[in-house]
DNA sequence: TCCCTGTCTACAGAAAAGAC
DNA sequence: GTCTTTTCTGTAGACAGGGA
C-alpha cells in the first residue's frame, strides 16, 4: 500500500546513496529488457583499457541513440512503445558509436586515455552521430574543432539536460550530414580562440588538453637528444611527461613574480622528464639555444611549442612580455591547427 | 648541495553537474 | 536561464628521486 511504499521510499533516500534519474532510467530499462544492462551495457564500461565509461555516462548515450532527446517528464517515457529488440539494437548502434568514437579521440585528435577528456557531455552528440555514420576524413577534423572549442568555451556547463536535448531534437531532423548541422547550430557560440583563452594557470583541463592534441598532430619532439615523439607512448627511465616551466619557478621567485604570474598556461611546454631535470633552474636565454649532448631545441622544435623566436624577451626582465607574445603566439597556432 | 619534478594533506576557489 | 550543490583542482610546505 502507499504508507508502505512510501516509508521504504524514505528509509532508503535516507539511509543511502539517494537515487538519481539515470538509476531510475537503469532500473526501468533492467525490468524492461532483462539482461541488457548486466550482460552488455556494464562490461562495456570497462571494454577500453584506457576509456573507462560510467554506466549514468552509457545509459545517456544510448537514451540518446534510442530517443533522439535528452529531456523526459518521467523515466520510464524513454522506454514507452519500444519492444526489446527495438532496444537492443538501439544499445546495438550506441556501442558501435562508442567504438567509433574512440578511435577518433585516439586517431584524429591523438587523445591516448580519458585523462584528457574535459567534458563526457560533449561526447554524447558525436556517438549518437557516430551511432548509424562514420566521420570522413573532413567530418573528422570538423568534429574535432568542434569537440575542443566547446570544451574551452565551457558550452556543456549548466544546464547540460536542456542543452544536449535541444542538439539531439534539431539533429534527429537532418536527413543529410548531422555533424555540419551541429556546427552550424552551435558555431555562433564557438569563436576562434585568442589570447585571453591562455591566460588560465590550469595544468589539466581544457587549454591542456588541446595544447596536446596539438602538439602530437604536429609531432612534437622532445627537448633532449633522444628526440622521442611527445605522444605520451615512450616508456622507461625518466621518460614520463611534465610540465615545464619555461622561466624556472625560482628565478621568478627570487625576481619578486607571485605564483600567478608562475604559474601561467604561457609559461608551461611539455617535455620528459629527462630533459626537464637537464634543464633544472637554467634561463631560456641559454638553453633554448643550447645544442649539446644533452638539450638539442632546434627552431623546429620551439617553433611546436610555440616559444617566440625573439632572443631580446629570453631573458627575466622581459617576462612579462614573453608572456604576452607566447598567448599570442599559442592563439594563432591553435587557430590554424583547428582551421 | 642545489633545484627540478612528483607525492601527500586541508582548504579555498573554480568548474561541472544538478535542481528549480 | 539562473541558482545551488558537488566535484575537481591549485596552493603551500615537507619530503623523496634524480641530474649536475
Amino acid at each position: 500500500d502507499y504508507s508502505t511504499a512510501t516509508e521504504l521510499f524514505i528509509r532508503f533516500n535516507s539511509t543511502g546513496k539517494s537515487l538519481n534519474r539515470n538509476d531510475l532510467i537503469s532500473a526501468e530499462l533492467a525490468i524492461k529488457v532483462e539482461n541488457l544492462v548486466a550482460r552488455k551495457i556494464k562490461p562495456f564500461a570497462t571494454k577500453y583499457k584506457n576509456f573507462k565509461f560510467t554506466i549514468p555516462f552509457l545509459m545517456q548515450c544510448l537514451t540518446a541513440v534510442h530517443t533522439g532527446k535528452m529531456k523526459f517528464k518521467r523515466p520510464e517515457e524513454i522506454w514507452d512503445g519500444s519492444d526489446k529488440i527495438k532496444i537492443y539494437n538501439s544499445w546495438k548502434n550506441t556501442a558501435k558509436g562508442l567504438g567509433r568514437l574512440i578511435k577518433f579521440l585516439t586517431g584524429a585528435v591523438k587523445w591516448n586515455s580519458d585523462q584528457w577528456i574535459p567534458s563526457m557531455n560533449a561526447l554524447i552528440p558525436l556517438v549518437f552521430i557516430l551511432s548509424n555514420h562514420n566521420f570522413t576524413n573532413k567530418e573528422q577534423k570538423l568534429a574535432r574543432k568542434w569537440l575542443l572549442l566547446t570544451a574551452v568555451h565551457a558550452y556543456f556547463s549548466g544546464s547540460v539536460h536542456s542543452t544536449l536535448d535541444t542538439l539531439l531534437r534539431k539533429l534527429s531532423k537532418v536527413n543529410g550530414s548531422k555533424l555540419n548541422k551541429l556546427w552550424n547550430i552551435t558555431k555562433k557560440e564557438l569563436p576562434k580562440l585568442t589570447a585571453d583563452n591562455f591566460e588560465t594557470k590550469r595544468q589539466t583541463g581544457a587549454v591542456m588538453s588541446l595544447y596536446i592534441s596539438m602538439l602530437r598532430n604536429s609531432n612534437a619532439k622532445d627537448w633532449d637528444s633522444s628526440k622521442n615523439p611527445l605522444d605520451g607512448n615512450v616508456q622507461g627511465h625518466n621518460a614520463s611527461l611534465e610540465i615545464h616551466h619555461i622561466f624556472p619557478k625560482d628565478i621568478l621567485l627570487k625576481n619578486g613574480y607571485g605564483y600567478n604570474q608562475i604559474n601561467t598556461f604561457a609559461n608551461y611546454a611539455i617535455i620528459s622528464k629527462d630533459a626537464n631535470l637537464s634543464i633544472s633552474n637554467e634561463m631560456p636565454k641559454t638553453y633554448l639555444k643550447r645544442n649539446n649532448n644533452k638539450i638539442v631545441i632546434k627552431k623546429k622544435d620551439r617553433k611546436v611549442q610555440c616559444i617566440p623566436e625573439d632572443i631580446k624577451i629570453w631573458q627575466i626582465k622581459k617576462y612579462k612580455r614573453f608572456l604576452v607574445e607566447r598567448r599570442q603566439l599559442l592563439a594563432k597556432r591553435i587557430n590554424e591547427y583547428l582551421g
